[in-house]
DNA sequence: CTTACCATGTAAGGCGTTACATGATTCA
DNA sequence: TGAATCATGTAACGCCTTACATGGTAAG
C-alpha cells in the first residue's frame, strides 16, 4: 500500500467532510483546490467507479427527481485508506511553471519579450489573490463552525504568501529586465 | 504550430546556448531548471532523436575515443522554432503540492500529523535555499560575461523569494496548528 | 425559448516516468 | 578492484487530458 493513486485520495478527502456526486467533486477541485491541485471529469468519473468497487466508497441515487444524481460517500474502509494515506510521508510536490522556462531562455529572444510574459503572469496572480484574501475572510470567521476549516484556512495562507512573494518577484524581474541594457 | 511539446522547447533552450550530450542535458535540468522543470532520461533521448529526425537539432560523435559521446546542436531551424516558441503566450504554469493536499485534509487525522508535514517540508526548502543563495551569488558577479546569464538570475530570484515565503509560512501554519486545540 | 449551467460518462491519444539493459571511465 | 559516475537507450505501463456524446434543469 506504499504508492496510493492521488485522484482516489483527494476524493476520498472530499468524500470524508460531505457526501457529493462527481460534478460536486469537480467542483470542490476548481474552487478550493485549484491553487495547488487539479483533475478532469475524465479521471474523476472513472476513479469514482473504481472506489466503489474496492469498496471504499457507495454510490446511490438521489431518487427525489426524473434525473438523478448520482451521489458518493466514504465507507469505514476508505476513510482508514484515507487515514493511512495522510500519515505517509509526501511523496512528490511539483512546481511546473512555464512562465520561468521562458524566462530562463529568454537571451534568445531578449528583455522585451520576457517582460511581457512577466506582466502575464502578474495579472493573472493579481486577479486570483483577491479570491484567496477573500476565502481567508470568510475562514477566519468561521473557524470555531468546523475543525476543518482550520486546515483549509492553512492553504489558502499558502497561497496568499506565495502570490504575494511572485508579485514583489515580478517587480523585481521587471527591474532588472529593463535597466541599462 | 500551436501547442509545442515542452520537452523539445527545454531541449532546444539548452542548446541555443551550448552544445551537450543527451546526459549533461539531464545534468542541467537536474541542477539549473530544477526548480521549475524536471524530465527524466526516458523523455529527453527519444526527443533528441526527434527533433534531429525534424531538423530542429543535428547529431554528432565525438571522434575521440572508443566510447563516443553523441553531442546535439541546435540547427538554424530549431533556432527558429525555439524564438517562434518564446513569443507565445504561457500556455500553463502548474503547481502540485503533494504537502497542501495532505494538509488540505489534515483534519481526519489532526494537528501533530499535519505539523510533521509541515517541518518536513521546512526541512526540504531549507537544504535547497543555500544552492539557490549561491547560484544567484555566482550569477550576480558573472552578469556581465554573457547576457544569458540575466535571464537564469531571474528564474534563480524566483525561487528565492518563494522558497522564503515558504519557510515564513511554515512557521505561521505551525504556530496556528499548536496554538489552543 | 434559449443560454447557461447541472450532470454523467467514454474513447483516443499524449506524455512521461520507472525499470530494465548495457557498458565505459575515473578515482580512491 | 570496486564504487561512483558517465553515457545511451528501450519497453511497459500509468495516469491524465481532450474531445466527444448526451441529456436535464433553471432563469431571463
Amino acid at each position: 500500500m506504499a504508492n496510493e493513486k492521488k485522484i482516489d485520495c483527494v476524493i476520498l478527502g472530499l468524500l470524508s467532510h460531505e457526501e457529493l456526486t462527481g460534478y460536486e467533486i469537480k467542483k470542490r477541485m476548481d474552487t478550493m483546490l485549484k491553487y495547488f491541485w487539479s483533475a478532469s471529469y475524465g479521471s474523476i468519473y472513472p476513479a469514482l467507479s473504481d472506489l466503489v468497487h474496492r469498496g471504499l466508497a457507495t454510490k446511490r441515487e438521489s431518487g427525489e427527481n426524473k434525473r438523478n444524481k448520482l451521489i458518493y460517500a466514504i465507507t469505514d474502509h476508505g476513510r482508514n485508506y484515507l487515514k493511512e494515506w495522510l500519515t505517509l510521508p509526501v511523496y512528490k510536490d511539483e512546481l511546473r511553471y512555464e512562465t520561468l522556462l521562458k524566462l530562463f531562455f529568454g537571451n534568445e529572444q531578449g528583455a522585451e519579450c520576457a517582460v511581457h510574459h512577466i506582466e502575464s503572469f502578474e495579472e493573472k496572480i493579481e486577479k486570483e489573490l483577491p479570491y484567496l484574501l477573500g476565502a481567508q475572510e470568510i475562514l477566519k470567521k468561521s473557524l470555531n463552525d468546523d475543525t476543518a476549516h482550520k486546515y483549509y484556512l492553512l492553504t489558502v495562507e499558502f497561497g496568499i504568501r506565495t502570490y504575494g512573494a511572485y508579485l514583489e518577484w515580478c517587480k523585481e524581474a521587471r527591474t532588472l529586465l529593463m535597466e541599462n541594457d
